[in-house]
DNA sequence: GTGACGATTGGAACCGCTTCCATGGTGCGA
DNA sequence: TCGCACCATGGAAGCGGTTCCAATCGTCAC
C-alpha cells in the first residue's frame, strides 16, 4: 500500500476550439467534420483529422449531450440478483445496444422503494437517458405517463403495458406446455410450485402459468387438490420448502411438479435430493424460463428465449429512437419445452 | 400492434430559469437551494423548494455535469458473458455505487478488440465517466498512463498493475488450497486442467493457480506426468473435452481433477457423469470461484468472494472519487475451500 | 467584364447548469 | 445619525459542444 503520485497533466484539456485554432479553421467545421457533415471541402477535412489525431482530442460526450438533447445513453432497468434470468436478458439487450453505439446505463432494483425512485428519476426531464428498457416490472399507469409526457420512448421486457411496446411471452401458454408434457407422459397427480400472487413488484408470470397448467389439467378431467399449489416468494430455498410441504399430512404424493420458475426449480431439485428421491424415476420435474443453469443441471424446462428477448427489445428502442412513430408492439416470443433429464414416465 | 399517438407536452421542458422566474428569485439562488448550498434566507429556501414541486423540476444531469466537470457516473466494464463470475462481481459493484448515488455505466467486452476501444475511449476527454472499475482484464502500461494522464480514478477487480488499485486473490496460494484439500483427502493421482496461458486478455488466474497446485504436489513429493495438465479456451464444453483426453492412451487413470474455474469444472462433471462416472467414488472434482451455480450442483470448490469483491472495488473507487489521494492498494480477499458432493477419498 | 450562384467557411447564439462577483439591504457599534 | 461589515441575492460568464446565418471566394453563363 505505497502512495503514488497522480500524474495530473498541466496542459489545458484540449477542446473543440483547441483544435480550431491549431487547425487554422473555427469550431464550426471542426464540428462538421466530427459529425461527417457535408460542405467541408476535402483538404480542410483532412486537416482536421490530422490535428484530431495529434492531439488526441475527443469531443465530450457531456457537452455534445447537452447542445444536441441527446444523450445517445439509455437505461436499463433491472430487478437484478433476484432473477437470473434478468441477467440473460440484459447480456442480449446490452450486446445489440452496444453494437449500435449506445451507452447503457445499470439500474439495479432491490427494493420496491428502489422501483419507484428509479422509474421516477429516468422518466423525470433531468435525466441522462435517451430512453429506457425496463425489465419484469410491470410500471403503473402514472409511471408510464411520465415517460410519454417526457417524450422517452420505454421498452418493457417481460412486462406489458397497454401504451407501450413490450417483448413478453404467453405466461398462460408455457404453463399449459409445462403441464401437457408432463400429462403427456403419463402423469396425473401433478403438484404446481410458483411465485406468490402477492409481490411487491407486481409480477404476474407465476399466477398465469399456474392458469396454464390448471386448463390444461382441467382438459384432461383433472383438478388437483388445494394441497397441490403451493406459492411463496421467489426463491430457492423458499421453494424447496414448500416442496416440503408437499409430504406433509396425509397427502397422496404427486408424482411430477411443475415449478413456475427455474430458480425455484432447482430448489426443489435439492429438496427431493436430500429426501432421497430418484429423479425423474420417483419424481418428475419441469421448471421455466431455461436460464444456463437448467442445461448444467439437466433440468427439463420451458424454455423461453431470454438473451434474445433482450435482443429484441432493444431493437424496438432503436426504432423508437430513430424516430418511427413508437407504436404499441406487444411482441410475444415462443416457447417450446427443453426435454432433459428431470422428467419422465411415472413409476 | 395498433398505432398509439404519443402524448407530446408542448410546453417548453422546465429549466432552472423557469423555476427562478415563478419563484421570483434568481437562478443562482435556485442553483444554491439544489445544492444545498449555504446563505438561502430560510424563507427564500421553502419558496423555491415549493416552486419546484409544483413545477415537478429536476435539473439536467447533462447540464450540471457540463459545468461541473463531474458526471456522477461510473463505467464497468466487464467481460461479461464469458464469466458468469464476473456478474456476481459487478452486482456487488453496482449495489454499492446505487447506494453512493453514483450511475453505473455497463461496457460488455466480448472480443479483444472491443476491449482496446473501450479502455481508450473511457481513457479519453471525452467519455463521461468520471472514474472506471475494469473486471477480469488487466490493461497495459500505455492504457493505464491514459487514464492517469486524465485523472480518472480506475479500480482493477481480479486484475492488477503497479500503479492501479487492485483488489485481487491469491491464485497461487488458491491453486494450493485446491491440491492440498485433495492431497489431504489421500489423492495422489491429481489431474489439472485450465485456461490456456496465451489468451487474447493477458488472464493469468489459471497459470498461478496451476503453479499453487503443482507446488503443493511437489511438497508431497509428487510430480505430475505432463498428461495430466490439460489447457485449453475457456469454456465449458472444451473443459469437458480436455477432461475426456485424460483417458486416452495408457495413461494411468487420474483419482482426482483440481479444475481452474467453476465453469470448465461444471463442464467436467457433465463429461465424467457421460462417461458413467460416480462422483465423487471414482472421481473427485474441485473447482475455483465458488459461483452460484457451484452450489446448487454440490460441487467442491476454492471459494473467493465474488459479490465482496465487487463492494470493495467500489468502496476504493468511492475512496479515490471523494479526493482521497489515489494509492496503489492492492488488496488481497481471503480464499477457503467450499467442501459439497463432489471430493471424497479414492476408492 | 460582370452579376449570380453554390461551395466553403467563421463565428455568434444557445443548450442548462454552476460559480463568482457586484449590489442592495440590514443590523450594529460608535 | 452615520459608517461598516455581512448576509442575501441577481445575474453574467463559462463549461464544450451544435447549428444557423452571414460572409467570402471562385466559377460560370451571358
Amino acid at each position: 500500500m505505497e502512495a503514488v503520485p497522480i500524474v495530473t497533466n498541466p496542459s489545458r484539456p484540449v477542446t473543440i476550439a483547441t483544435v480550431a485554432r491549431r487547425a487554422g479553421v473555427g469550431v464550426g467545421t471542426v464540428s462538421r467534420v466530427l459529425n461527417g457533415a457535408p460542405g467541408v471541402a476535402e483538404k480542410t477535412r483532412t486537416r482536421v483529422l490530422e490535428t484530431i489525431r495529434e492531439l488526441d482530442y475527443a469531443p465530450s460526450q457531456l457537452a455534445r449531450g447537452l447542445s444536441t438533447g441527446r444523450s445517445s445513453s439509455v437505461a436499463a432497468v433491472v430487478p437484478f440478483l433476484t432473477h437470473p434470468s434478468a441477467v440473460e436478458r440484459l447480456r442480449g439487450f446490452v450486446r445489440a445496444l452496444t453494437a449500435a453505439r449506445y451507452d447503457v446505463t445499470l439500474h439495479d432494483v432491490e427494493l420496491r422503494e428502489q422501483r419507484d425512485d428509479r422509474l421516477r428519476a429516468l422518466a423525470g426531464p433531468g435525466s441522462t437517458s435517451d430512453a429506457a428498457v425496463i425489465v419484469s416490472l410491470p410500471p403503473t399507469d402514472d409511471e408510464v405517463q411520465r415517460f410519454l409526457d417526457a417524450g422517452k420512448p420505454v421498452i418493457l421486457l417481460d412486462a406489458q403495458h397497454p401504451l407501450l411496446p413490450s417483448v413478453v411471452i404467453d405466461d398462460v401458454a408455457g404453463g399449459g406446455l409445462a403441464a401437457r408434457h408432463l400429462l403427456a407422459l403419463g402423469h396425473r397427480r401433478i403438484a404446481f410450485i410458483g411465485d406468490t400472487p402477492a409481490n411487491p413488484y407486481g409480477f404476474t408470470s407465476s399466477v398465469n402459468r399456474r392458469t396454464g397448467y390448471l386448463d390444461a389439467l382441467a382438459e384432461h378431467g383433472i383438478t388437483p387438490p388445494p394441497a397441490y399449489i403451493k406459492e411463496g416468494e421467489h426463491d430457492r430455498l423458499v421453494a424447496a420448502r414448500l416442496f416440503d410441504e408437499l409430504f406433509q399430512d396425509g397427502l397422496e404424493r404427486p408424482t411430477a411438479v411443475f415449478v413456475a420458475s427455474d430458480t425455484q426449480a432447482l430448489g426443489v431439485l435439492g429438496a427431493a435430493r436430500a429426501r432421497g428421491l430418484r429423479i425423474p424415476d420417483q419424481l418428475s420435474v419441469i421448471g421455466f424460463d431455461d436460464i444456463e443453469t437448467a442445461e448444467l443441471v439437466g433440468l427439463t424446462t420451458v424454455r423461453q428465449p431470454l438473451e434474445e428477448s433482450g435482443r429484441r427489445a432493444a431493437q424496438l428502442l432503436l426504432d423508437a429512437l430513430s424516430g418511427r412513430p413508437p407504436e404499441a408492439a406487444l411482441e410475444t416470443l415462443d416457447l417450446t419445452v427443453s426435454v432433459r433429464q428431470t422428467t419422465a414416465p411415472p413409476a
